[in-house]
DNA sequence: CCCCATAAGTGGTCAGACCACGTATACTTA
DNA sequence: TAAGTATACGTGGTCTGACCACTTATGGGG
């Protein structure tokens, strides 16, 4: 068969989780794939349901799988930001410091056009070159691109969760025009650093020390 | 009584791991702290002790609460390792991520270096000089010195979390002597960003472009 | 006063029942 | 035949009650 019995010693719903991820491992299983029902891994596994379910909901949280009723489960893109966002909610509850949101958001964005910087792909640049020029967007809107740009889904997902808290802060907006963001493209498009980064911290107002 | 009952529309689990979240909020419980046991949950919320269980297993493992059979569910030290564990053996498969990884924890002390530098706190960087020399310190000691140094309790938070899945994904190790971290504390006291950065790029053997 | 047997409290697990929801099936109807 | 509808089935969602294993508090006997 190929499951053995859930071996004893540690709790059952770890147990459960161990064999989860060989049978994920095994099958070859992918993002958006079924694995087997909460019945059929009872019988599998030959424990009870709810050791079943202790170990599917706490998977679930952590943004693992997705269960749809009437459907089944799933197998989640791993990237999602569930867990960021869980911990944003335990951890962050303490430490709302505005300034750390506000500072830790600036940095990760000049980081992220670092790294675009690094990456060097200049046909997606072009792209968003055009895309700024032909559409009308907010400021958060054109970080979100960036960020992706970046392309690293721990920033984005930090990125995400900061952006959140940010708009939450409800600080006085301060409306930026096109030039503005044309400057950082073009900057980005140059590849020089010192001008992303001036030109970036143009756009926030910031000293440029 | 305090404790609403549970809201309908969303499932049960998620309904009870925030009035957790809620309830040690409200009555400041810290790690080590005893929350009610998992019959008095269901009284308190109106709920079958199922469903408490599938809410208490998943913060059991993303490592929120430790529950010890017999006497209790307590209330762990954040930032424990478990969650690392597991996201280690589920997400960190993926080379992509392990990528991510390792390129935002260094991008992330480059900030709190940056951060430093800008604080311009030379009483604390002539403790931190110091200590390097009069101690047997490893990576993590170091860099835990200088994220607390940046002072940004989020870059903190953020770190320790990125610095367990770091430790996690265990790297072959880079051993290095104590000048290539002094050369960094020295680069900070003389205030240049740029010799900081090469300093860091060195211990990090990273190219410096 | 100390020690040990008992009771009470707690988490660990299982089995079964029922509900809500989505889908596939088979039947009815135009 | 084709479209639409009603039913059955599979799935997750939840509750209840029962039993076990373990820890701690209790109280009686030495």
């Amino acid at each position: 068969m190929g499951i053995e019995p859930v071996e004893r010693g540690s709790k059952v719903y770890l147990e459960i989780v161990k064999q989860l991820r060989i049978m994920i491992e095994q099958d070859g299983l992918k993002p958006g794939d079924k694995i087997p029902s909460e019945r059929e891994l009872c019988e599998r596994l030959n424990v009870g349901r709810s050791s079943v379910r202790e170990a599917l909901r706490a998977l679930e949280l952590l943004g693992l799988i997705e269960t749809r009723r009437g459907e089944g489960t799933f197998i989640r893109d791993f990237r999602s930001n569930q867990l960021v966002q869980l911990l944003g909610t335990f951890v962050l509850q303490d430490t709302k410091a505005k300034q750390d949101v506000i500072e830790t958001k600036y940095l990760i964005e000049l980081d992220c056009l670092r790294l675009i910087l690094r990456r060097n792909n200049e046909e997606q640049l072009e792209n968003l070159k055009e895309w700024i020029e032909c559409a009308e967007f907010t400021d958060d809107q054109f970080f979100i691109k960036i960020v992706e740009l970046a392309d690293n889904h721990l920033f984005y997902r930090i990125w995400s969760i900061l952006n959140d808290y940010y708009d939450a802060l409800k600080l006085p907006r301060i409306e930026r025009k096109n030039p503005y963001y044309s400057a950082i493209v073009h900057a980005l498009l140059g590849g020089k650093e010192a001008e992303v980064l001036r030109s970036y911290y143009s756009l926030r107002k910031l000293s440029n020390d």
